[in-house]
DNA sequence: TTACCAAATGATAGCGCTAACATTATTTAA
DNA sequence: TTAAATAATGTTAGCGCTATCATTTGGTAA
């Protein structure tokens, strides 16, 4: 039990066989816990020697390196970040901000930020902005407040203010997911969701459907583009663009894929092919099809977007587009981690593009 | 453009019209960023009227605080979170350790304690194990040099040293995912998977089935109490339990079910359900067995485990056990939350439960 | 008016660490 | 052997904020 208690001062005498003596100390501000200046005493050397042996550890003897961190370990010392962060000016972190964890396709490209940062070190503070442009300036705010060292936001689209605070942090920013339209702030990766919506369309064409829909959920601005994309190929080939076209605002889903797809059936049970704006739509699309008996593709094509990882195995397997999604976080994060380190980028603007990966479903 | 540099003091003048003047500061160290001190010789009062102003308002005059608001606003004044948490002793931070992001089962209790964390406001930091116990003592140890308020991790499985940092950190702590097992060190957020797993083996059971398979991916902790409370069943009826059984360390996906029962299948063709260890495997499953025009559940049943989104819609929807997984991450964060502002929690233990949830899939 | 009390604001010190410079020990070159 | 160069360690001050206590201001009662 005193062992668990090892990193406290209340009142127990903490070091056993050391020569250094920790009292409790009585400051009362004084949080408790074994400080540098604890180890310092124990070891029987200055502090700046213990921040670094810790930090740098190249600059300290071997010998006494192994005594150092022998200290360390037995009083369970643990530095203080708020304390570092402040005396050096860095917080060793790294901000993002996604719409919402709970989609896939974020939380794959918070995995491609997250390795790269573990790797160098870095600490990971996210916020959701549930597509919000209010509730981003507000997130910004907050994240800026923990004096980041480089921020990662996403899309281009955003407030004069977000733009205004982003600006004044004065830190690296990548702005991710798309590329091409818009005002980069500092640097940006992603790819185009316009020309990924138009290479769908023009598959599709090509294929040979002409009663083409397209079903859009969420509808942020990326999907827009998508759309937007989509339809100018459609209206090249002096197609209809609105008629076989549904969206909503409600954030996808495979049910929902289901119930747009009926939707549309119920009203223009013409449409050969179908372009979802995600795959959970597309998965949802294919559920519906199948219960109504409608052969895919032969009947109806159904087409998806991000290739997630059911895609390739559903039946019929979907034809899709598939998104560097992990390779964005972790690209960005590089570009992030460069500039910190002062070493250049070969590029502020990565364009890691998008594959139309053409399976049975279309 | 001097509107954007409003918050930097490499050498313009940034008031405007304010009385106060905001000299470049020299020292070497100065990070050049606008502080307290700025906006209170800007306003034209002491530093901690200031602070108090935006941390306690009502204890400043309405008027000097609307006086100091709009000087915040117009300087672009962002506090210095690492000065706040060294000063004041709180971080207004929790960790999160968790296996992997990329897991949607993680990602939805991570957005439970997220939402809840965005109320209260607090950040979150959080860090990957990626399922190793190794791991997890490293990046407890990172997150602890954070000094977070406080801290979620995830099972009861842990190593000595893990908990020996964990206890010396003195922070409140909840361990999700599972109860019932192993040591708890504070507080406790989950269900019983040996519960659950027992409970589709008595569902699949009262089915009539009698060559029950089970697929176990990643095999975790908690998969393996699933599966041990799985088998326990099957022992009891008499059943076969190492026969049709087949694990893999390799982490789950809807590919991998596919493979997986394949390979059950062409051992073992008489096996008429199988109880997949979650839902991702399950899918593959039912893909696989309908490219291979088995009819389930007659020819074959399949179950899955976390009634993920597309359970419900998927042909034959999955007959699965609904698990509380955002709600985990929501109650969890309640308890750190309330421990932390020294309200009571009714209990240090929460069980959750689970529910079967009888679909056309078996 | 005076005494008293509460509300509002201020002065001071210090949270735990590291940058910058200072000093001492050790090695290398002449 | 000695001076010069380098490595290893130390001293000092301060990062930007808030806890604590001190002081001032304004309001109320006698």
């Amino acid at each position: 039990m005193v062992l668990f208690l090892q990193n406290y001062k209340k009142g127990i005498e903490v070091s056993r066989d050391n020569a250094g003596v920790k009292p409790v100390k009585s400051g009362s501000r004084a949080k408790g816990r074994i400080t540098l200046n604890d180890v310092a005493k124990t070891v029987g050397v200055s502090a700046i020697t213990i921040s670094r042996a810790l930090n740098d550890p190249d600059k300290v003897k071997p010998v006494l390196r192994a005594r150092i961190e022998k200290a360390v370990a037995e009083l369970n010392y643990v530095p203080n970040r708020a304390a570092r962060s402040l005396a050096a000016g860095s917080t060793q972190t790294l901000a993002v901000v996604i719409p919402t964890i709970s989609n896939t396709v974020f939380s794959n490209v918070l995995k491609g930020i997250y390795d790269q940062t573990i790797e160098h070190n870095y600490e990971v503070l996210f916020a959701n902005t549930y597509y919000s442009l209010q509730n981003e300036e507000k997130v910004i705010s907050k994240l800026l407040a923990q004096y980041p060292d480089g921020i990662i936001t996403t899309g281009l689209d955003m407030t004069e203010r977000s733009k205004e605070l982003l600006q004044a942090a004065n830190i690296p920013l990548v702005q991710i997911m798309e590329v091409g339209v818009g005002e980069v702030l500092d640097m940006n990766v992603g790819f185009s969701h316009f020309d990924a919506g138009a290479s769908m369309a023009e598959y599709l064409l090509a294929q040979g459907y002409r009663n083409i829909g397209f079903l859009g959920a969420q509808m942020d601005f990326r999907s827009q583009r998508r759309m937007q994309g989509f339809l100018s190929k459609l209206a090249d080939a002096n197609l209809e663009t609105d008629k076989y076209l549904m969206t909503t605002t409600i954030p996808s889903s495979v049910k929902l894929g289901g119930h747009m797809i009926a939707d549309l059936l119920s009203e223009h049970p013409q449409v050969d092919a179908v372009f979802c704006n995600n795959d959970d739509l597309a998965y949802g699309a294919i559920f519906e099809c199948q219960r109504r008996k409608l052969r895919i593709p032969e009947q109806i094509a159904i087409a998806g977007f991000n290739d997630l990882d059911a895609s390739a195995s559903i039946n019929p397997s979907l034809t899709t587009i598939r998104t560097p999604l992990y390779e964005i976080g972790n690209r960005a994060t590089q570009l992030l981690i460069n500039t910190l380190k002062r070493r250049p980028n070969l590029s502020k603007t990565l364009d890691l593009g998008f594959e139309l990966i053409a399976r049975d479903s279309a």
